[in-house]
DNA sequence: GCCGTGCTAACACGCCCGTGTCAGTTAAAA
DNA sequence: TTTTAACTGACACGGGCGTGTTAGCACGGC
């Protein structure tokens, strides 16, 4: 049996996977068409559908590749330890990973909206695996907070931390984050970074009030 | 001089508005095509465009008359008396006014974010007037919040609150709601809406922490 | 009744899109 | 060297889009 040339159909779709990036970054991920992608990297539109069947086959690995990517860029630099003054200081470094203050992190973030659109269009259906992945990121970092929370806060390291109660601060957490990163993304110039910054340490000062539980409700938040 | 029918300009220009309005809720603001508002409105592209000479005169006019629908859709529900059990209940139905809670106020929420991705489009370049209006159904909310706070607490209701302290709550609770907005947009089924609801008490009890002030920077947020 | 202007709607042009088809090319196996 | 299957790239079709043009229509004034 004869075995024409082979070329290695992943390393193909990786190569597109990553003209696709640049044209999400570019136009959008409306923009990620089986012509736009194929002129990025250079080829004919016959030859990237002889790896993709469909716009909607080439779409779906490009978002697949693109979440990949982000795990690879964020996750590292939320993980890796850190030698914080305090607690706050400690959890607001870990949050600012994610958050778009620079260019390189305005990108990530543009990245990962461009992701959550295709599956709000796309509703995972068969399992709720793949968003609850994206989510992921910022689970894994308030999760990451919990870990500060309780063990690196000097004053007050054997105080009553309750699961509920934590888990209650990693989910406001989680949501103001969610509200900063919208209004550095949808209106820059109304908040800068240094506001957003700012913004979030005192959040962090004002959310665990040392003492006084804000009283969690049964579960406030889903799993 | 022959002075043949006339038609009232701002009166059609409003219906294109309202059908307009009906295209951005099922397709957003990219199906606001000239001939799809032409289609939905029940007219022929050349009628249209005798009216907007340009699809962006168009889409210029639709986000405008969409603002004005917005603020007098939501103003009214936000400034509407209450008698309020509490200062944390009497600031949360005035915040779940903007919040996407129910089928309705998704459909406010989802016009409004199709303004902001305008205005992302097409930054207002001359002055800032345009979106620091849109941003003013929030602020005029945090203000209301100011007045509840300082006014309606009835345990401590001359405790002294200087400006800038309430000023960053507003700008906390400000960024929060955009966050809650956010989740309940894009991964509606991870935070129902009465999740929503308690996180929103949960960080309005929080987020005053009665006494202890957290320490507000200069000016932690923009004008 | 007639006129002329404002309005209407149909068509045409060029562009970009997704998709299907298919002759040509390439390189490993025989 | 020949074969052959995988790969390539060009073309065609249908459709939607923005926009320009233009013939026809309606109706207030004469």
């Amino acid at each position: 049996m004869n075995v024409p040339r082979l070329v290695d159909h992943d390393q193909r779709r990786a190569e597109l996977g990553e003209a696709a990036i640049r044209v999400i970054l570019r136009e959008g991920l409306a923009g990620v068409t089986v012509r736009g992608v194929a002129a990025e990297a250079g080829w004919s539109t016959g030859s990237l559908r002889h790896y993709f069947g469909n716009q909607y086959e080439l779409q779906a690995y490009v978002v697949q590749a693109t979440t990949d990517t982000l795990r690879r860029r964020v996750l590292p630099r939320v993980q890796r330890p850190r030698t914080a003054d305090s607690a706050v200081e400690g959890v607001a470094t870990i949050v600012e990973e994610m958050l778009p203050l620079d260019a390189g992190r305005r990108e990530e973030y543009a990245l990962w909206a461009a992701v959550v659109e295709w599956e709000r269009q796309h509703p995972p259906e068969g399992g709720s695996a793949s968003w609850n992945d994206q989510r992921a990121l910022h689970r894994q970092c308030v999760a990451a907070l919990r870990g500060h929370e309780t063990a690196r806060e000097p004053g007050q390291a054997a105080l009553p931390h309750p699961d509920a109660e934590v888990e209650l601060w990693a989910a406001l957490l989680h949501t103001f984050v969610d509200g900063l990163a919208s209004q550095l993304m949808n209106t820059p110039g109304q908040v800068s970074a240094a506001d957003a910054a700012q913004l979030l340490r005192s959040l962090l000062r004002a959310v665990p009030p040392a003492g006084s539980s804000p009283s969690a409700g049964s579960s406030p938040v889903g799993p």
